[in-house]
RNA sequence: GCGGAUGUAGCUCAGUUGGUUAGAGCGUCUGUUUGUGGCACAGAAGGCCGUGGGUUCAAGCCCCAUCAUUCGCCCCA
């Protein structure tokens, strides 16, 4: 039994060249959700399991979960969403923040299922909370928060749908308007969730299965999809947009319009699978054929910090994950070129005074530049195959010539261009180059 | 958990109706003399043909199982 080199299911090794444009997108996550005053926290990768048994939406508990006994007995899990855990240290701590908070991570996630495109086991995801504000006004934020990442990783509106709808407009639609049990709810609302990936024929066939039958023959199958048919809240019958829910969402749309968010929509089917979200919820979907999937969601759950026995905390958030992300960003080609932070490649020659050739460059990265040492007796031209491949661009020669008039070569090797200067020239135009 | 596809060199893939020493391109390494690369030329290394069993005189090829990868379903942070 040889040793595999794969690394475990659903997870990913990354490589130099992974990890820079991971830190590419991260890097440009956090600028974008800095630039509103967000704050990056962070926690363990462990939780208790009783912080997932505790909030609604039980299959991510039950066959989703990463979870073991620990030595001491203790049930733990993986954590597989971040939520549960930014709620458990604002409830811990709820008397001391300064409130509204505003606070993001880009934690590390695991879920165990079946992986496929987009959807890996251990993915990282941005997330990011506003607490404290029980008016729209923190909707209207964390969306603009989620239009701005977008933004700055170079996307144009048209490349992205921002879908709202509103958890208690579907609950006065389900429930007065069409008069739905529960049960009847739930399992239409699981429906309408999935209602463009189904055939017209099929859906409306299982929608029939999903209410009883005396509803089904006073007309409510026909009612229910008038109902779905609606492109925007104008379309939806009067007395449902009487309804506060209707009007607060209209209101959060107007005013995204407002802020110059024009790719912001009505969509009913947007429902989200989590049971907490209690007001507005909201989805981020490419519109590329290729990738057309929801990359990022949330909305408002104000009902979960308050499951630690204190005051409830009204909070809107959104997640989104960086598999997804990363396809947004191939498939568009919104990635520039990620340069290494190598800014340049050394090429001690043979027969050059080491110790001297050590001394400048400890003198580079005294000034801060960072450099790579190609081995000790090397032939020139392997120097310049290596640096290459390592994707650097500039190559310093120290050979016993440059070491004995301190006159160092600088070549670019992109260019082929040459230059000769003292050490410290060298490092400011390396510098200057870094910058541009 | 369910269904489809695919497993041959580091990578991308060829491999005829089963037939003897297993192929290409790219990459890697060496050299074309010792301080100027990307090209070219010459050469080399590198394969239990995913794994186990079966059929056959003979299996990379056919059959079964298994593992892995991948796409989709379910579900969705």
């Amino acid at each position: 039994m040889t040793l595999s080199t794969q690394p475990y299911k659903g997870a990913r090794d990354f490589y130099p060249e992974d990890k820079r444009l991971q830190k590419y997108l991260f890097a440009s996550l956090r600028k974008s959700v800095e630039k509103y005053g967000y704050e990056e926290y962070d926690a363990p990768i462990l939780e208790s399991l009783d912080l997932y048994l505790a909030k609604t939406g039980e299959e991510i508990v039950n066959e989703q979960t990463y979870t073991f006994t620990d030595r001491g007995g203790r049930q733990v899990a993986i954590r597989p969403e971040m939520t549960p855990t930014v709620s458990r240290m604002v409830a811990a701590r709820r008397q001391e923040l300064a409130y509204p908070l505003r606070w993001y991570s880009i934690p590390n996630l695991w879920r165990y299922e079946r992986p496929q495109r987009g959807r890996l086991r251990e993915h990282w995801q941005l997330n990011v909370d506003i607490f404290g504000i029980e008016s729209e006004q923190a909707e209207l934020e964390i969306i603009s928060v989620a239009n701005q990442v977008f933004k700055d990783l170079g996307a144009k509106p048209d490349m992205y749908q921002i879908k709202l709808n509103s958890r208690q407009l579907m609950d006065a639609i389900f429930t007065d308007y069409l008069g739905l049990d529960d049960a009847e709810a739930h399992s239409v609302a699981k429906l309408v969730d999935r209602m463009h990936k189904l055939e017209h024929a099929a859906f409306v066939a299982q929608l029939d299965a999903a209410i009883s039958p005396s509803k089904r023959e006073s007309g409510l199958t026909e009612k229910i999809l008038a109902i779905l048919a609606a492109k925007k809240l104008t379309d939806l019958p009067q007395e449902v947009q009487q309804h506060a829910s209707s009007r607060l969402l209209q209101t959060v749309l107007d005013d995204l319009v407002a802020a110059g968010i024009g790719n912001a929509v009505f969509d009913i089917s947007v429902m989200r699978g989590f049971d907490y979200y209690t007001g507005i919820v909201f989805e981020i979907f490419d519109t590329h054929p290729d990738n057309n999937r929801s990359m990022m969601g949330g909305g408002r759950y104000d009902g979960l910090v308050g499951l630690f026995g204190v005051e409830p905390v009204p909070t809107v958030g959104f997640g989104l994950g960086d598999a997804t992300l990363a396809n947004f960003v191939e498939l568009h080609h919104l990635l520039p070129k990620l340069p290494t932070e190598t800014a340049a490649y050394v090429a001690v020659l043979d027969g050059a005074d080491v110790p001297t050739a050590s001394k400048i460059i400890r003198e580079f990265r005294d000034e801060g530049v960072n450099l790579a040492v190609g081995r000790y007796g090397r032939k020139l031209q392997e120097h310049f195959k290596a640096a290459e491949k390592k994707g650097i661009e500039q190559l310093i020669i120290l050979g016993q010539k440059e070491l004995d008039d301190n006159q160092l070569v600088l070549k670019n090797l992109a260019t082929g261009q040459e230059e000769r200067h003292g050490m410290t020239r060298i490092a400011s135009l390396l510098q200057d180059h870094r910058r541009a």
